[in-house]
Parts: structure tokens; C-alpha cells; sequence
DNA sequence: CTATCATTCAAACGTTTGTTTTAATTTTAT
DNA sequence: ATAAAATTAAAACAAACGTTTGAATGATAG
């Protein structure tokens, strides 16, 4: 059984707009990536926006229900006792470090496309992206209020922004080639960098100052 | 006296790539903003590549001069001893966060930007970025191998990316309507944003997993 | 004043962009 | 087998893009 033509142009242009970022990609340079002809794009998704949409809502909605279901498991598990940060940060991160591993692994577009989501000025995506994590940023700050009481629901806010931004950052910066000559990044599994990156976010999120030195050094 | 043509090119340019990134903006959206002739871009740049290049170079030569600067003065301060893993990310992050104070306060423009250069797609923003950086990279690493000699060189790099994607989530995520609403951004000053990744990053950095627990959960 | 240089201006150029149109083809159902 | 629907194909469209041109204007120096 073939793919279909509107799997190809999902699947192509996932590719490309992880590589390239969306207005990087031409409808041309697509199509002939793909093997399919230009109107085929309109006729399936609309115009370009409707096939940005597709591409994003695709992987979105799955990545954000497995860390629902993440979430869930972990609060089965721990009742009615505070689950610990690094669990929490796990269930957030693992879904869509690891989302090419859970599809079969068609290689590590799905991951990047993700990061991209985060950083695209792209209206159609920022608001496919607010849909999506809406849910998602509502529980696990609701979880975090209780596992990190000590700060402020502000603080809490900023600091889950800031381990989105980690996120991003390890899959967008091996994209450019200069950096990850630089820093030596080439080699990293998705697992080495998900095991760095809940490390790393763990500490930034349970950090706290110590009272008293508030002032000056 | 007036600002000059090729200045207001140069700032609005900075002022509305920061805003929605370089390819959202169209030279003649630009001079439209900037009251100037259309042929005037190419005849102080050459190109719209051109304007990009001299744009970003601009800010970044004065963020990491400013770094290796703060850098020295701990050096100079600490002598043998250990810089602390707080000390030397303040020194990495207060410039490019603080950039808009220490050049009279013209807006949040400046930081923005080198928010955006991280998170851009652009060949030319990544060349500057990366010429720019280089050396302070080696830098910072090599003073956190003294500060975290318990990490490896790897960690210590993939981490320090961490950090800067941390910094750039703070100042691109209240650029999305939506989520500062969602996540009550709105009301941070950079100052407050600054003690917050510093913050955040210093846990990040210095977070070491207790040992014996490397297994299973 | 005048010659020279730098700068600004309006207009047009050739490409590329997303989109639409109309016809040909393939698939599906009766 | 045949009619209907779904899909693919080739071509053209209008709009927007970065860029170039050549004349007009401004400032500067001899």
C-alpha cells in the first residue's frame, strides 16, 4: 500500500519546515521535494496556513495527551503525597524528546518541529500551539504549586517558560552547523540529551536562593 | 541634530526585527515605518543581508565585549580561587538582558534582538552570532571546567546552551499574546526577568543527580 | 560661482511567492 | 460498464519581494 499524497506532502513538509523553519519553505521547493504536484497543496489543505496547521496539529495533539497521560500515571502513583519535581519534569519533557522513538522513528523531525513551534513567529502556529499546551501548562503548574509551594505561582510561571526555552534550545542549536562544531554536540542521543535536559531543569526549578544573601556579593 | 538616514534604517530595522523576526519584515514595510527612501537601504548596505549584518552586529559586539569585561573583573577579583557558578552566569546573562538600560533605556528593543539572532533561521544572523560568540563560549567554558569540575566538558557545554535557551524563552514567550496572558508575564521588569534566570540557570548548572540513584525510579 | 561628490528620489526590473483555473486522469460506486 | 466523484496535472494570475537604474537634490570644496 503507497503512501498518499497528502501523507507525502505532511510528511515532506514536517521534514522541511523542521530544517528550514516555515517561511524557509516554498510551496515549490516542497512539492518538488515531495514528488507532487503544486495544486495538490490547495487542494488538500486550503492554502499554505491550512497546511501549517495540519503539519503542527498532527504531532501537538500527541505529544501534549502523552504528557497528559504522564501526568496522570504520576498522580495515581503518588496520591495524595507532592510528586517530585523531577518526575514532573520528566512527564513534561520526555513526550516530545522522545516522540520520534514512540513513532516508530522516522527520524528526529518530529522532536525539532516541536522546538520550532516554540520559537515561529508564525501566527497560524503560535495558535496552534497556545491550544494545545493551554491544558497542559494549566495542570503541571497546578502540580508544580504543590510540589514547589515555596515559590510564587509567578515564579513557578517563569521558571516552567524557562525550561521550555532548554528545550528548545538542545534541538535548535545542533541545527547550526558552526555551534555544534564549537560545542561538540554532534553526537548526543535523544536520550543523553533528555537525561541533560530534565538534570538541568530539576536544579533550575528547585533552586532557591539562599535567604540572607539578598544584598549585594 | 537630526538623526541620520542610514541611524533610522538602523534602528527601526532593529525595532521591528525584534518583533517579528527577519523574514516577517519586507524592505518596504521597513522604510514605510521609517519615513525613508526605498533605494537608501542599498545604498548604505548593499543588501537587505547587508542591513541584517549590521544590525546585529552592532548590539553584539557590545553585548560580549561587555561580558569579557565582567568576566575579567571576577577573574581579577577571584585571583585563583573558584569563581562561583552564580557569579559567572550573572556575568554571561546581565548584558544582553540589561542592554537596553546601559544604552539609555531606548526600549527592550536590544535584547529582543539578541533573543532573536538565537531562535533565527538566517545564514547571516547565525555567521555574526557565531563570529561574535566564539570566543566568549571558550571562555565561560573554560572557567566553569574550574567552577564545575565534577561535570564533563560535554555537560558543561550542552548545559551552558541550556542557559542561553532559557534566556531567550524569557524575552520571545512575552512576545506571544496569548501565553503572557495565560502565564501573567506581562507585568515583569528585566531586572525581575534577570534574578530569575540567574536564578533558574545557577540550579541548572550546579545540579548534580545523587549517585545510586541512576537506575530505575 | 561652480564643479564635485554624496545622498535622496520615483520608477521600473526580473523573480518568486501563494493562489486559482481549467482540463485530464484516476478512483469509486452503481 | 458507466456515471459520478475525487484527485492530479499544467498553466496562468496577481501580488509582493529584493534589487537596479537614472535623474534630481543636497552639501562641500576650490
Amino acid at each position: 500500500m503507497e503512501k498518499t499524497t497528502k501523507e507525502t506532502i505532511l510528511d515532506t513538509a514536517e521534514h522541511l519546515f523542521a530544517e528550514n523553519g516555515i517561511a524557509g519553505v516554498s510551496l515549490r521547493k516542497l512539492i518538488s521535494e515531495a514528488g507532487v504536484n503544486l495544486a495538490a497543496v490547495h487542494y488538500h489543505f486550503g492554502s499554505k496556513d491550512g497546511l501549517v496547521q495540519a503539519v503542527f496539529r498532527r504531532r501537538l495533539e500527541q505529544v501534549n495527551a502523552q504528557r497528559m497521560k504522564s501526568l496522570g500515571e504520576l498522580r495515581a502513583s503518588f496520591g495524595t503525597t507532592r510528586i517530585p519535581v523531577k518526575d514532573l519534569l520528566q512527564a513534561f519533557l520526555t513526550a516530545p524528546v522522545l516522540l520520534s522513538k514512540s513513532t516508530g522513528g522516522k527520524g528526529r523531525n518530529f522532536f525539532r518541529l516541536i522546538a520550532r513551534a516554540h520559537a515561529e513567529t508564525n501566527e497560524v502556529v503560535n495558535d496552534e500551539l497556545y491550544a494545545s499546551l493551554k491544558e497542559v501548562i494549566q495542570e503541571f503548574l497546578g502540580e508544580l504549586s504543590r510540589s514547589l509551594p515555596e515559590l510564587t505561582p509567578e515564579e513557578r510561571a517563569v521558571r516552567l517558560s524557562f525550561v521550555a526555552g532548554a528545550m528548545v534550545q538542545s534541538v535548535l542549536l545542533p541545527l547550526k552547523p558552526k555551534f555544534e562544531k564549537e560545542l561538540m554536540l554532534k553526537s548526543l542521543s535523544e536520550e543523553n540529551v533528555l537525561d541533560m535536559l530534565v538534570a538541568f531543569c530539576t536544579g533550575g526549578m528547585s533552586y532557591q536562593a539562599e535567604i540572607g544573601s539578598g544584598g549585594k556579593k
